[in-house]
DNA sequence: TCCCTGACAGAAG
DNA sequence: CCTTCTGCCAGGG
């Protein structure tokens, strides 16, 4: 079974670990997949208390545009772009080439 | 206890 | 088309 009632934050930890390699998402998308669609700061805001955690891959997660906001949290501002070029993710000027294409839908994959 | 900030998103002008 | 503002929830000072 699965508890899904657990806490804001855990959900995103959750749904963020859902994300295969070589795909992203975004912070709206995995707030309208934990129920939270106009939650997306809360989104971003968790993924900064997970930092800690390394099940939860943070550098998979971009803007609506595609951008990588959050690379500047990585420490180093090339960390995130080379996490995700490793996994088969291009990245050009701190931003996800062909978003739409490796965009990947939280809700989309979630069983409910 | 109140006020401000924050890795966003979407609507309005 | 581009700029500006609000809404959302939670945590820190």
């Amino acid at each position: 079974m699965i508890s899904e009632e657990k806490n804001f934050f855990d959900k995103v930890y959750e749904t963020v670990r859902q994300i295969p390699v070589g795909r992203v998402t975004s912070y709206g998308a995995i707030a309208r997949a934990i129920g939270s669609p106009q939650s997306a700061r809360m989104v971003g805001w968790a993924m900064n208390a997970s930092h800690n955690l390394e099940d939860v891959p943070a550098h998979r997660v971009v803007n609506r545009n595609g951008l990588l906001s959050g690379k500047h949290h990585f420490g180093d501002s090339n960390a995130m772009r080379n996490l995700l070029e490793a996994e088969g993710v291009p990245v050009r000027e701190n931003k996800v080439l062909d978003f739409d294409e490796y965009f990947w839908d939280p809700s989309a994959h979630l069983n409910p």
